[in-house]
DNA sequence: GACCAGGCACATC
DNA sequence: GATGTGCATGGT
């Protein structure tokens, strides 16, 4: 492994040992996990919860009713993950989409299955799949890294501004680095392996939220001792 | 009351 | 291509 890949694999021992395993998105439906990557566009999760639940409690957690609700109605089922008439918008077209080709189980996805490619609308190969979530207007690039890897099982990385932020106090990425150049640091240094995307992602968002936040001086974080910079900051 | 949260599309320059 | 803005609720 490439000594950057090293240093990255020492973050990713040093977050988990403090905050263990996350597992997210457990005991979830890929297609709740979809909805979750939706509503959760610059949103405290506790607000996507509340959300869920509305949808769970109208029996709306379906592509079918979402596809037959008007927009107004999901969008105040919808109302505590905020920005609620434009995620009801998102999720239409999401609905739109994927409903009328693949069916209620999307085509028939198992999460983590392997299967041939072109299946189901989840089990298609991870780029394909990305490449198809980007194609739907309010599905950006973390939203369809997030589908692709917590509700397809496909090996991608997930990048946030948490992960710009930890990685740019540690110097391993620059301020002016995007999207795509990050996630492609993450990949080509990191081994394959979904598992490890998944938890190294939310360990990510662990220390962001707990120490690693905006002007804050990092106290106690797990990754003090591999030296932060608070002064730099990523812009992302 | 200000700031932040598991972004994205669109307008403008 | 870079930068600015609207979208909105709920917790700290």
């Amino acid at each position: 492994m490439s000594s950057t890949g090293e240093t990255l694999m020492e973050f990713y021992r040093a977050m988990r040992s403090r905050f263990g395993h996350q597992a997210w998105w457990p005991g979830q439906t890929p297609l709740e996990i979809c909805i979750g990557a939706i509503l959760t566009q610059n949103t405290a999760w506790t607000n996507v919860e509340k959300a869920l639940a509305n949808l769970q409690a109208a029996e709306a957690m379906s592509l079918h009713r979402l596809h037959e609700m008007p927009a107004p109605q999901l969008a105040s089922l919808i109302r505590p993950a905020g920005y609620f008439n434009i995620k009801a918008k998102r999720l239409k077209n999401f609905v739109a989409a994927v409903y009328p080709r693949w069916g209620e189980n999307l085509g028939g996805i198992v999460k983590g299955r392997q299967v041939a490619q072109g299946d189901g609308f989840l089990d298609r190969d991870g780029a394909t799949l990305r490449e198809e979530l980007l194609a739907i207007n309010g599905i950006g690039r973390e939203t369809a890294d997030s589908i692709v890897l917590y509700a397809a099982g496909r090996c991608t990385f997930v990048v946030d501004a948490y992960t710009c932020r930890v990685l740019g106090r540690h110097r391993l990425i620059a301020p002016e680095d995007d999207y795509e150049s990050v996630k492609d640091l993450l990949e080509s240094n990191l081994p394959d392996d979904v598992e490890l995307f998944n938890d190294f992602h939310a360990q990510f968002v662990m220390v962001g939220k707990t120490f690693c936040r905006p002007r804050s001086r990092c106290e106690g974080c797990p990754l003090e001792g591999f030296g932060h910079d608070v002064e730099e900051t990523c812009n992302l």
